[in-house]
DNA sequence: TTACTTTTGAGACTCAATCTCATTAAAGGA
DNA sequence: TCCTTTAATGAGATTGAGTCTCAAAAGTAA
């Protein structure tokens, strides 16, 4: 975890942010599962722990995370966005039960490839990319 | 136009719902486009022609359509759905300008078989996936 | 310690979308 | 055509994720 605190500091740094308590919270938070919650979840379970960290701040926060790359933000299309720590995860996009809500996470460096040359035809500059693909997992199919 | 009133009436059927005047008025202005639009715009459109559907039958009549499979639901990730006809378009993904909004459509049947393949893999039944490439378009980069 | 600036918290606010419920209008007989 | 049944509509309230405001609190640098 003394590493994670680093990673923080060090991101803060980066953009000329304060290191705080709050932030520091917040990101232990997040890096405690490596599960895709969304920002109420993280906010209330800080909450229910005891600690204080106003639900502004929780939001806020985690926006910071996600310019500064310690977070993944993912738009699932209903609503609610959800993130996920970045400590020592590659790329990968995400395979959704729609049925139990499993997320699982899959990479295919082919499609990557592909990605490129249609953006390269479009003659469009990619800065990112959502690819998720909406079914039933072995148990609820 | 005719013929397109025809599906909607024929979807309509399909699931026992019933063809009423303000169904047909969204229908139509959704076919009169091939742009990717919110509700409000469409809920506005239609407002502003002097014909009177209110809001809510507006969203009510977009779900019938999305789910007869007359038209497409588009999830941005940024807080609104955009729609699309489904009048003559084959399936397609999207590739998004983030500075002027502009949408291009592109299919690869190389990602799609690439797709299906990780589905496979992951013991998934797919029913839908969203596949989105943000970036700069020509004009804005 | 001071002076300055950023961050926080509480709650108001926004905005797309949904819900409620009384009223209106299709659709299929008789 | 008129009834009856049942679905659809409209106006406005409500929801819910997320953002904003602004006074108070807390980093930071000198």
């Amino acid at each position: 975890m003394a590493t994670n605190i680093q990673l923080l500091k060090d991101g803060l740094k980066n953009e000329g942010l304060r290191f705080t308590s709050q932030r520091q919270i917040v990101w232990d938070e997040i890096c405690k599962t490596d599960d895709h919650r969304d920002a109420e979840d993280i906010y209330f379970k800080i909450k229910t722990s005891g600690q204080k960290v106003s639900r502004a701040t929780v939001y806020r926060t985690i926006d910071v995370l996600v310019k500064n790359n310690l977070v993944r933000k993912l738009e699932l299309g209903d609503g609610r966005n959800r993130y996920e720590n970045k400590l020592d995860s590659s790329h990968h996009d995400h395979i959704v039960c729609i049925q139990c809500g499993r997320i699982d996470e899959f990479m295919d460096e082919n499609i990557e490839k592909l990605q490129d040359e249609i953006a390269k035809k479009y003659q469009f500059k990619i800065v990112r990319h959502i690819h998720q693909l909406f079914g039933l997992c072995s148990d609820c199919r």
